[in-house]
DNA sequence: ATCCTACGATGGACTCAGTCCAAGTCAAGA
DNA sequence: TCTTGACTTGGACTGAGTCCATCGTAGGAT
């Protein structure tokens, strides 16, 4: 993603230092973050870049497929800078961890044309949920 | 689900006009309605009864497993009442219509072992994303 | 190298969805 | 009919996110 700058200079985004740090911050290990975690992570590189910044950074960089927003527990969306490989995710109920996973097959083609209704489908999210192991096994202790 | 009652006067429920007149909305027609919109059609059978009693008895009937709680566009969670026959959800993307649909083959079994991570895998949700025949339309036009 | 200006950043107020809680009410068993 | 603990109430509170008037600055023009 070290190349997201370029990318992003391209379609002529100004690079201010507050859309350097946000990129450098989702370029880092790969977790799925939420807006204020990333915001936490930026401020340190940048003490005093604002919550809205992130806000509106991340919404660009959603809308322009750089980024995939995850909603996976109903609470702060997540961040998943993963976008280039498709994938799901798995969720553990209990804990809140998601790791991204590679089905089989392709679900898009699962939905047969009569339950379709005439919707014009693109795009297809799977989530799995269940327990991670350790929550398996904090509960079966 | 007239029965709905039933089940949960056997599992110790008092029945309060409120918990019914809840149950009373979600029994009609088949729609995805959110707390509030459920609170906004109960006030009409029952002026006084309040959001958080709505809140309350919606989540109980999440936990009891007689709803299905829905979050497609990371604002308010909406409400299934088809829990009892297993089904996905299409969403339109513009406007935001949601439909039942029942996708051919079992996403669970997509999922190998060697992707689980030693996780116990439950539950998936799919969700299916693009435009209903009306947003099409007024986008073409 | 300097200037200009439109794009972007700021932070504080605001909205929306949902939760919490102390006090009052009432369903249903005795 | 009485009693009691489960249920309801409404208002305050929280968390996540948006809005907006004002200020700052990246980067093209000179």
């Amino acid at each position: 993603m070290s190349d997201l700058l370029e990318r992003l200079r391209g379609r002529g985004w100004r690079l201010t230092s507050q859309r350097r740090v946000v990129a450098q911050v989702l370029d880092g290990d790969h977790v799925h973050l939420t807006a204020d975690e990333v915001h936490a992570r930026a401020a340190l590189l940048l003490p005093e870049i604002s919550r809205a910044t992130v806000y509106n950074t991340l919404g660009e960089l959603v809308s322009l497929g750089e980024v995939i927003e995850v909603s996976t527990d109903g609470r702060a969306k997540r961040y998943d800078p993963n976008a280039h490989h498709p994938h799901q995710h798995l969720v553990c109920s209990r804990c809140g961890m998601i790791r991204d996973v590679h089905p089989s097959g392709s679900p898009l083609t699962d939905l047969p044309p009569a339950e379709r209704f005439g919707f014009t489908v693109s795009t297809v999210e799977v989530t799995y949920r269940g327990l991670c192991p350790g929550c398996t096994q904090t509960l079966s202790s």
